[in-house]
DNA sequence: CTGATATATTTGCCTAAGCGAATATGACAA
DNA sequence: TTGTCATATTCGCTTAGGCAAATATATCAG
């Protein structure tokens, strides 16, 4: 159930920050503030959903958004630009990323 | 948090009913085929989130689908018309409804 | 009133799922 | 080789949340 891989808050962190592209794992764990197992979980969760790719580079590791597979889950990542009003952490997430973008419009 | 409101399979059911307008509670248990109370249960939920809303009629309740309050509720609404594929029970239960609509397009 | 019907809520149980702590793996450096 | 760093996995524990069964509430009929 994909609906599921969004219920949970560092799940739906995690992948809020995707949207912008890759991400190194020790960044996410950075941003997040939160243990390197506890994202590492979540991040196996996800890659088991098919909702993210993962990529090792040496001893680093690579994960973005898969693509979309079908309309809910496209219409579910998209719905992702739009949750920051009910979850201010996740404005919070993004500055700290330092990336630029458009959020919640 | 919406997205788990829709993490549940039941729930998930009744909220794709609902798509097609109001409908009376004992219609929501028949079509299901689950115990009254867990459907009450269920709704009640749906309530409090302010996914569906509540009107009594005599002995009978009747709910429908909440106006979306916002882009990440409405997307979730429209997402309903898309999820039969990995849920085959959403279509037998629009068989049972006995109402036509299009569904999975 | 009594009884029946429709719906809601409570209770106690059980499983799913998240967590921190510890440990494992695997790549690189020295 | 040894050590260190980045990431993943395992282990118990705890909590959240779904369930069935029982009960409550509220409306109508007779």
């Amino acid at each position: 159930m994909l609906y599921r891989a969004f219920s949970d808050r560092t799940r739906l962190r995690i992948l809020h920050m995707l949207r912008g592209g890759e991400l190194c794992v020790c960044h996410i764990v950075d941003v997040l503030k939160v243990p390197q197992p506890k994202a590492s979980r979540h991040l196996a969760y996800l890659r088991k959903t098919g909702l993210v790719r993962a990529r090792k580079d040496g001893r680093w590791a690579y994960y973005k958004l898969a693509p979309a597979r079908n309309k809910v889950h496209q219409m579910l990542i998209e719905s992702l630009s739009y949750c920051c009003k009910d979850m201010p952490e996740l404005l919070k997430d993004d500055e700290l990323l330092g990336r630029k973008r458009e959020c919640c419009n």
